[in-house]
DNA sequence: GGGTACGGTGGGAGCGCTCCCATGTGTGAT
DNA sequence: ATCACACATGGGAGCGCTCCCACCGTACCC
């Protein structure tokens, strides 16, 4: 009887008929063992189980895929060309994130690279038809076209970093607006007076949160607005010592700055250094991401560390929930308990 | 007109065989065409790219894997806990690289993470078993069960860094000796005398390759070997900083020091200033990878770039070459063109 | 003119699984 | 004892594709 089995040839895998020959019940009730499903008495189920074991096997993914119209796997689809900027501490630890939480329920997860405009249209119908259970979009630019072609074609999908106020996909962002806050709070309460922001474009939604909640802070310890104390950048290094500049040239007495990204701090330090500003003596500097960079800054920059892994894992468990018990891509109405904001943190160092 | 027959189907995707009657052709002969098979008559094949491009049809991947035995998916494991120390710059660098290449093939990319000892066993039955057709192995530990695991299964499988002089599996690394040498004769050519380093873990084949390059610079400079101005560490911050202790008590009048990670360059660094050294004044330093942090010191260090997108092509590369067309695991004999070493570049910064 | 070859083509037979319906087998109620 | 209804189980019918063999027609040969 094995016989045969043992014959079909050396290294083959075993198929989910010979367990049931081996455990001597049918395919169906293999099947059931495998799936978890109630309807199998115990006694059948352990035998089921011994044969598994003593076959190690271990299920066809691309037959079960065909079968049962789904694919246990998820896409993760990175932007390339914009993604470098965000990329260094975001990429390797929202991967992880995700992965962490999509190994426990076996699913697999599918790395994918949008290219161009065109190249968007193409990926999004090759998600729809290998159908991929679903997408996770990370660091999308308010203008693509991408997220819109998704909901089209009814694949569930989860952003991270919500486009604007009123996203209507599924989201985890971090707190944006809070981070921001806290860190001129920090700044204020450390009797800084004067505290100028280096925000990044403002079409970046994640941006305008940033600076939103430089000027909450500001408002509720009673500063008034001062837009001469907001430059305008683009979460570059370069940027942020352009931004910098302008900002000692319009208010030559500033003693803090809160710079929306590590980078453009970097880039506001070296400023800074130049025109003989002592860090933090005469000027207080903040960043956020909490980059390495931000760790191996001199003096070592205080930042807003977002929970970039938890984000990921976040992410994961929502597309689970979304491609689970409904297997439906359409928006829920009613108050979205789908839109996740998770805190972040204030890392105070030497530079503030 | 392609476009709309594409999205008004918003649930089925288009089979084959509707493809099929749609060119007025027979299912082996659409097969035929999508597989650029050479046995389709140019009018035949015109009738059923059309009809492929009227249907939007994009094949089911799931189904041909399952019909031919393969998956057209290559996976790419990281060692989750140990991966941590090499990840900043390298993962998403290694990711983009590899995602690059088997983009233009069509292939997929498949990320997997590697638990414990245990775990490992089961990765490499569930790569078995799920058909993919080649496995991608990044920073492993020299005493890491899954690559011969993976050889025992007889998956096409690339490794990153050699793990000796002696690897048997097809690897791609980088020239660490040959970055180490360059680093130590630019500390030379510019005058410094006495030139310590700090190494990683002497196990680790690369650590070792490192400290074979800075002796090897050093003798053909007529230096003899000096052992008191080698110290040991882990690659990490910390084990820069004790190590830099350490050659500062046993060489006071030492001039120069090449790091082999970044990360311990920061280390050294920090002792080097708490010991008020300057930098570059007092002692040169260099450190190893161009991450972020190296750009990003103060002063700008010195660091020997790793091409390691480039790294992650080469192993697509080799990984399809493998797993194409003889399609079988077993090492070749003879001289092996399956081990690549690609250069590495000095990039030169304030800090030397 | 008939025979031979061969490029082109159609379609049957699975790949290993899930789904679901039909078929036991046991329990409790009547 | 009979019926009803659960529960447990077996196995047929595909999922959409590739592989391969049989078949058709035409060009070419004798």
């Amino acid at each position: 009887m094995t016989a045969r089995t043992a014959r079909t040839r050396g290294g083959k895998a075993p198929t989910l008929e010979e367990v049931a020959a081996r455990a001597g019940v049918g395919r169906g009730t293999v099947s059931r063992v495998i799936n978890g499903s109630p309807r199998v008495s115990a006694p059948t189920r352990a035998a089921v189980e011994a044969a598994i074991a003593e076959l190690g096997y271990v299920p066809n993914r691309a037959a079960r895929a065909l079968a049962a119209n789904r694919a246990d796997a998820i896409a993760l689809v990175v932007p390339e060309p914009e993604a470098r900027f965000f990329a260094e501490p975001y990429f390797s630890d929202i991967v992880s994130g995700v992965g962490e939480a999509l190994a426990e329920t076996g699913m697999q997860l599918l790395l994918t690279f949008a290219g161009g405009a065109r190249e968007r249209h193409r990926l999004a119908q090759y998600l729809a038809a290998h159908r991929v259970d679903g997408v996770l979009l990370v660091s999308v630019r308010a203008d693509d076209p991408l997220p819109d072609l998704l909901a089209g074609t009814g694949i569930p999908t989860v952003i991270s970093g919500r486009r604007s106020a009123a996203e209507p996909l599924p989201s985890v962002d971090s707190d944006n607006a809070g981070g921001a806050r806290t860190a001129v709070a920090h700044l204020l309460a450390r009797g800084r007076r004067t505290i100028a922001t280096i925000t990044g474009r403002l079409e970046v939604y994640g941006a305008a949160c940033r600076l939103d909640g430089y000027r909450g802070a500001l408002t509720e310890a009673g500063h008034g607005p001062d837009e001469s104390l907001i430059a305008v950048a683009d979460f570059t290094e370069e940027g942020g010592r352009r931004a910098m500049r302008e900002l000692l040239a319009r208010r030559p007495a500033l003693d803090a700055v809160f710079a929306a990204s590590d980078v453009m701090a970097a880039g506001a330090r070296q400023t800074l250094r130049a025109a003989g500003r002592r860090i933090p003596d005469d000027v207080a500097l903040i960043g956020f991401d909490d980059s390495a960079i931000a760790r191996h800054m001199d003096p070592p920059l205080t930042s807003v560390r977002q929970p970039i892994e938890e984000m990921g894992r976040a992410m994961a468990r929502l597309i689970l929930s979304e491609a689970g018990p409904t297997a439906s891509g359409k928006p829920e109405p009613g108050g979205d308990p789908r839109q996740l904001v998770l805190p972040t943190e204030l890392v105070v160092r030497g530079s503030s």
